[in-house]
RNA sequence: GCCGGGGUGGCGGAAUUGGUAGACGCGCACGACUCAAAAUCGUGUGAAGCAAUUCAUGCGGGUUCGAUUCCCGCCCCCGGCACCA
């Protein structure tokens, strides 16, 4: 029989449905819980290449550690709402709700296609009511404990997508998703408060297994600063102003002072003299965008308010200045500058001719003359404490001139309101004699109206502004006419939490029962894109942390381990693209080679967390080993052939066992490549071998073969006579004694150089391995006419002689 | 600019408590089978050289008996951040 995987596989995929190998039980004995956590799609369209890729291969994860006795769960579940899946409705003439049906069913079918084993009861979806209503309860719930607030702040305005964005959705100031250039507008939003936990949000990170560039990604974006706040008196006015810096050592060269234009002193220590020409700064630096200020670094610019503060320091007089490369959000909205020491303050100061004092002394250099000096030094120029290195010098300067300890951080509240159709309603409540309510917990889910014009308006108000019906109601406290808020929610909500809900997905009561919690959470093991290093990872660990906080759950981080995918990329090496015509279409993929050539070649294109070019030879590749595999079964099926010798029986057994060793190792630690390449190597020395290999043998090969192609695996296995699925046998044990080398290559090096090797046995001493070496023809003669220097000799490995 | 990741044959990639560089696969070449091709199987395959041997892990130094691996100084590619005081 030839193999034809498009006529097992759906076969087997079926049968695996029915026996339910997928579906992991909350408990089952004598079995660990281990939720294995693959980020879950978004549905603004069909699964792509990238997709198969991580899905697959988690799902060769989940089938190993299923066979190693623990009681996996290998979840999957869509991520329906918000503004792409919006987008790319109204681009196709559909409604989003059947848009996004429509593309999860499909997604389904996708997924199931790969013999990947998703515990299907468990499928979460975003845009299901049950579903969001519990985005809506921890809304509340945060509301109630204050972690949401309503603020008019500036925020990031899409013109094309018609919303707000969050600052992390803005890149080079342009929308993340559209690539329109990003307004800054003043608009009352609901924030949430993830800057409670800037601290722990940051420390955290310290006790995760992740990846590097994940973990330096979380703290950068956090930014942690330890600095001071240090109080400037100003010059004939009774006040003061606080800046906050992370160089108190540089005080002394402190020339003059900026405020930001909002700050709100600057009406107060203006000069009459220039009130005109300072309104007109602040007027035109609130107009800019975020963009234009950024084109800005280089070229910054100012205005003098007039004033004068006193340096604590040295009791100097120096300038008060506006300007906008200050950040209002940032610190205090003031700073002093020290334009010997830093960047932005020199650049200021050259092009306003303000005094530049160093203070601090390089150590064996010159001090630079076209540029500041950012390095360390001892300090000059700065009274008693000249002469200190500066970084000593720090805490006594600041308790000089009486600093407070204070610490910043980079990090902004996240602001979920958006003005589009598409997500979850935010239950509140506007009564213009009462205030903000919130909704009755008991009304939830505040189901999304259906809307047959659910485009985004003009004038910056939700779609659901036009659902007269949904929108007015009474007020919950005095009965008056009131109205619901019309703002959706952030998509990014929803997906911070989905896992949970993985827990217990059809709990009516709770967004999951506690005990269910218990059994599944924390994650252990969470793969997906480094694309969401900062925005999803931080939400989800804030959303975590603030349920924590308000008492419904008892873990403060979600995800123990996380380990990051690569890309594939299109054969060109280009990243895929319609335009570029490199896109592959992983369903035709699947049509011709079978699932289990196309998992089996993702494996094997190179390291799962550096993704690879797709090419259609080495998919050839692996057909042809597969294909091998195959053939080979056919033969050892059959009756009549002859057994085979004691010595080639160890040597098939030897193969295994080194196979059944690194193949497990190999899978654990996501390393799909050399866990074929073993593979590949056990059949190669097996095919030399001619005659009836032992059944266990070939039991075992299938064994550790089944996480990798299953299909395969478990048509073998059956056609060798098994009823049980292969899915359900355990992971073989290799023998330690079996794999263990008896005898070895000594390597003989002359000054390090490989000359010759000796088939040597294991175990041999510095001595014998002396004596092998001088004997040996060609190193005799090199090293006859010459003096020996030394020997090193590695046990079980090398001997160098070294001659001189 | 700052932060991170990376640079190994024609290609994807193996190998690090410093110890045989190039596992495994692709491609290529030759051979077998075939009327022929495809498929399959076998052999070879870093470069130079008839050979002994020499050179070779981005470049230049260093440490070491020995460096892809450690240290110093550069170059290039990819990703992220970007006036955060």
């Amino acid at each position: 029989m030839k193999y034809n995987p498009s006529k097992i596989e759906k076969k087997w995929q079926k049968h695996w449905e029915k026996i339910k190998i997928n579906s992991a039980k909350d408990e089952v004995k004598g079995k660990k819980n281990f939720m294995l956590l693959v980020e879950f799609p978004y549905s603004s369209g069909n699964l792509h290449v990238g997709h198969w890729y991580t899905y697959s291969l988690s799902d060769i994860l989940a089938r190993y550690l299923r066979m190693t006795g623990k009681n996996v769960s290998y979840p999957i579940g869509f991520d329906a709402f918000g503004l792409p899946a919006e987008n790319a409705a109204i681009k196709n003439n559909l409604h989003p709700s059947d848009w996004t049906k429509k593309n999860i069913s499909y997604m389904k079918e996708q997924l199931k296609r790969i013999g990947a084993t998703f515990d299907w009861n468990r499928e979460v979806q975003t845009i299901n009511p049950q579903y969001y209503k519990w985005n809506q309860w921890i809304f509340l719930k945060m509301y109630e404990n204050g972690l949401v607030y309503r603020d008019k702040t500036k925020a990031n305005w899409c013109p094309k997508d018609k919303t707000v964005l969050a600052n992390e959705q803005v890149v080079n100031g342009c929308c993340e998703r559209c690539g329109e250039r990003v307004e800054q507008r003043n608009i009352e939003q609901w924030m949430m408060k993830i800057t409670k936990f800037a601290d722990e949000l940051f420390e955290g990170v310290n006790q995760l297994d992740w990846p590097r560039p994940a973990k330096i990604a979380q703290r950068n974006w956090i930014g942690k600063s330890d600095g001071f706040l240090i109080n400037f008196s100003v010059e004939n006015i009774n006040d003061k102003i606080e800046v906050f810096t992370t160089r108190a050592d540089t005080i002394f060269g402190a020339t003059y002072l900026v405020l930001s234009p909002e700050h709100p002193m600057v009406e107060k220590i203006t000069s009459d003299g220039r009130r005109q020409a300072i309104k007109k700064y602040i007027q035109e630096a609130k107009r800019k965008t975020d963009l234009e200020r950024q084109q800005e670094i280089n070229n910054k610019t100012g205005i003098f308010t007039g004033s004068y503060a006193i340096n604590p320091a040295n009791r100097k007089k120096i300038p008060i200045w506006i300007a906008d490369y200050v950040l209002s959000s940032y610190g205090t909205g003031a700073i002093m500058a020290v334009p010997a020491h830093d960047q932005r303050d020199w650049d200021f100061a050259k092009k306003f001719g303000l005094e530049i004092i160093p203070v601090i002394q390089p150590k064996d250099e010159e001090l630079p003359r076209n540029k500041p000096f950012l390095g360390e030094g001892q300090l000059i120029n700065s009274g008693s404490f000249s002469g200190l290195e500066n970084k000593i010098a720090m805490e006594k300067i600041s308790l000089f001139i009486s600093g407070k300890k204070s610490t910043d951080y980079r990090l902004r509240d996240w602001i979920i309101s958006r003005q589009r159709y598409w997500g979850t309603p935010i239950p509140m409540i506007f009564c213009s004699k009462c205030g903000w309510l919130p909704e009755k917990e008991k009304n939830l889910p505040i189901k999304l109206p259906d809307l047959k014009n659910y485009l985004p308006t003009d004038e910056g108000k939700s779609p659901l502004d036009r659902a007269e019906n949904w929108k007015n109601i009474k007020c919950p406290n005095c009965n008056e006419p009131a109205e619901r808020e019309t703002d959706t929610m952030d998509t990014f909500v929803d997906s911070s939490w989905y896992f949970l809900r993985y827990a217990d997905p059809k709990n009516k009561n709770k967004f999951a029962d506690n005990k269910k919690i218990k059994k599944w959470m924390p994650i252990p093991l969470y793969v997906g894109g480094s694309e969401h290093n900062t925005m999803h990872l931080i939400y989800s660990r804030f959303i975590i942390k603030a349920l924590n906080y308000m008492g419904y759950l008892d873990f403060d981080e979600p995800f123990l381990a996380r380990r990051a995918h690569g890309m594939i990329l299109g054969p060109d090496n280009q990243k895929m693209s319609k335009s570029k015509g490199n896109v592959i279409d992983p369903d035709e993929e699947v049509k011709k080679s079978g699932a289990d050539s196309i998992r089996m070649y993702f494996g094997f294109i190179g390291p799962f967390s550096q993704g690879g070019s797709w090419n259609p030879q080495g998919l050839n590749g692996i057909s042809r080993f597969l294909n091998r595999i195959w053939n080979f079964y056919q033969e050892q099926i059959q009756e009549g052939q002859k057994p085979i010798s004691k010595k080639d029986e160890e040597e098939i057994k030897k193969s295994l066992h080194l196979s059944i060793k690194k193949i497990g190792e190999d899978i654990e630690n996501l390393e799909f490549n050399t866990a074929i390449s073993s593979l590949m190597e056990c059949l190669n020395s097996w095919q030399k071998v001619e005659g009836k290999f032992k059944k266990i043998d070939l039991e075992n090969f299938l064994r550790i073969l089944s996480p990798l192609a299953p299909h395969m695996a478990e048509e073998l296995w059956q056609a060798m006579g098994n009823k049980k699925s292969i899915h359900l046998e355990k992971w073989p044990k290799y023998s330690e004694k079996i794999i263990s080398r008896k005898n070895f290559d000594l390597v003989i090096q002359v000054n390090g150089k490989v000359r010759s090797k000796s088939p040597t046995p294991i175990g041999i001493s510095e001595d014998e391995a002396k004596k092998l070496a001088f004997e040996d023809g060609k190193i005799k003669k090199l090293i006859s006419d010459k003096k020996i220097k030394k020997i090193i000799f590695i046990k079980d490995k090398l001997i160098n002689i070294v001659v001189g």
